[in-house]
DNA sequence: CATGAGCGT
């Protein structure tokens, strides 16, 4: 009932939220392949969760690269304000190297709180990319 | 100046 503010974590993210704090040792044994945890789809975008405010886009960008080669990384900043969001994304050159990001930063501090990682969605199909590149939609006029 | 659970300029 005290369930205030509850955690709208797309994924597993609760688990860190909710205070865990004894785990259950499940005397269920675990069913299923021991293949590595695919969460969500793979791909070399990651959203990185949980950022502090003041966390620029470097930080992340260096901590991410040490579990791979980071091609681009951003911290979302409002556009009006400057204040961050709280949120960025991170960009790696491999699925692979992705991987290795998510669950080597996932659950990591950063400026002194928890930050997530995880796939970005928000991606019209894979493999398919529009050509408009002659427009830019952010522009100012 | 400030702190949340969120998918971008």
């Amino acid at each position: 009932m005290a369930m205030r503010a509850a955690v709208a974590a797309p994924r597993g993210l609760r688990r860190l939220f909710c205070t865990n704090s004894t785990s259950p040792s499940s005397p269920f044994t675990l069913t299923g392949p021991p293949t590595t945890r695919q969460m969500g789809e793979p791909s070399t975008n990651l959203f990185v969760s949980g950022l502090n405010k003041r966390t620029t886009t470097e930080k992340l960008r260096e901590e991410f690269a040490k579990f791979g080669e980071v091609v681009h990384a951003r911290v979302v900043t409002d556009r009006v304000s400057g204040y961050s969001k709280g949120f960025g994304f991170v960009k790696y050159a491999t699925i692979e190297e992705a991987s290795k990001g998510i669950q080597g930063m996932d659950g990591k501090f950063l400026d002194g709180w928890v930050i997530f990682a995880e796939y970005a969605k928000s991606s019209p199909a894979p493999g398919q990319q529009p050509a408009n590149n002659m427009t830019n939609p952010y522009a100012r006029q």
